[in-house]
DNA sequence: AGTTAAACCTGGTTGC
DNA sequence: TGCAACCAGGTTTAAC
């Protein structure tokens, strides 16, 4: 479910009301992709700092003292999402980790436990840093050029789509927005990275930026159960112009959209829109 | 080093 | 109706 425009309107419904909030209690329930690291009785007492998302990871400061680096290493996976809760209530069977502060209830959801919630001493010690070493750039980063990309993509022979999903070139479009950027530029999932002209990875930078913006700005996408974290459900998927819709004809030319596996993922497109 | 497959886990949908 | 097969927003780890 949760790809960057998700995880970012997840980021922004706690950010604020969560700020400076004190922790009373922590919960964990089934375990997790990793364990969390920590005894949750520590978090007690602990002062909430300012949330901030890199990639599809969330981190949550969690203050001892001012000075303190520490903090939580949030990810929803598939599956995840956060609630914040006005008041305490018994948590359901995929309700894996609890956060009870002063100011409500943050509950992680999440039945496919992809997710994870990750305790590091710092950003930049392990594990979070071991976590988060590996991602690729930040699309909206100015440093993110369309020379400095198209230069990354002329180093990868792997389908276009498949380098986008991996993300350690650039990280924030999952599935969904990586087939719709991709429509947007026109171009076939399965052309290789360095087989893009110039002229084509600058339009498909932004397509990505075009497409994860216009994701923010409508909440996201809610297939199935992405909420954010006060209970709002997205609205992109219903404009998505090819995820989803095998079969169904491209809005732009009338041709039956198609789905192929691509590193095990489904990818829809256009055969006649999108070229090689 | 770069690329691809397998693995993690639960639940909803599809088809026989 | 029952049950097997397939599908789903992600990422790490192992294997070529």
């Amino acid at each position: 479910m949760p790809e960057l425009p998700e995880v970012e309107v997840t980021r922004r419904s706690i950010d604020g009301p969560l700020r400076g909030a004190r922790v009373r209690n922590a919960r964990l329930g089934k375990p997790l992709r990793w364990p969390l690291g920590i005894d949750p009785q520590q978090l007690q007492g602990r002062t909430i700092g300012p949330i901030v998302r890199r990639g599809k990871y969330l981190w949550l400061p969690l203050q001892r003292a001012p000075a303190d680096g520490a903090g939580i290493l949030l990810h929803l996976g598939m599956s995840g999402s956060l609630a914040l809760l006005p008041d305490e209530r018994p948590p359901g069977p995929h309700d894996h980790f609890d956060l009870d502060t002063d100011r409500g209830l943050l509950r992680l959801t999440d039945p496919r436990r992809f997710g994870a919630v990750v305790w590091s001493n710092a950003l930049n010690e392990d594990p979070a840093a071991k976590l988060l070493g590996g991602l690729g750039a930040e699309p909206f980063d100015p440093a993110l050029t369309p020379a400095s990309f198209h230069a990354a993509l002329q180093r990868r022979r792997s389908p276009i789509k498949s380098v986008l999903l991996a993300g350690d070139l650039i990280v924030g479009a999952g599935n969904i927005y990586a087939c719709e950027a991709l429509f947007l530029a026109g171009i076939d999932p399965r052309l290789a990275a360095d087989r893009l002209s110039r002229p084509r990875a600058e339009r498909l930078l932004g397509a990505l930026r075009q497409t994860l913006a216009r994701a923010l700005e409508l909440g996201g996408s809610t297939l199935r159960d992405f909420r954010d974290a006060h209970g709002s459900s997205g609205a992109y998927q219903l404009q998505a112009a090819v995820y989803g819709r095998a079969g169904q004809p491209c809005g732009t030319c009338g041709t039956a959209l198609r789905r192929i596996v691509q590193a095990q993922r489904s990818s829809y497109f256009c055969p006649r829109c999108q070229r090689r």
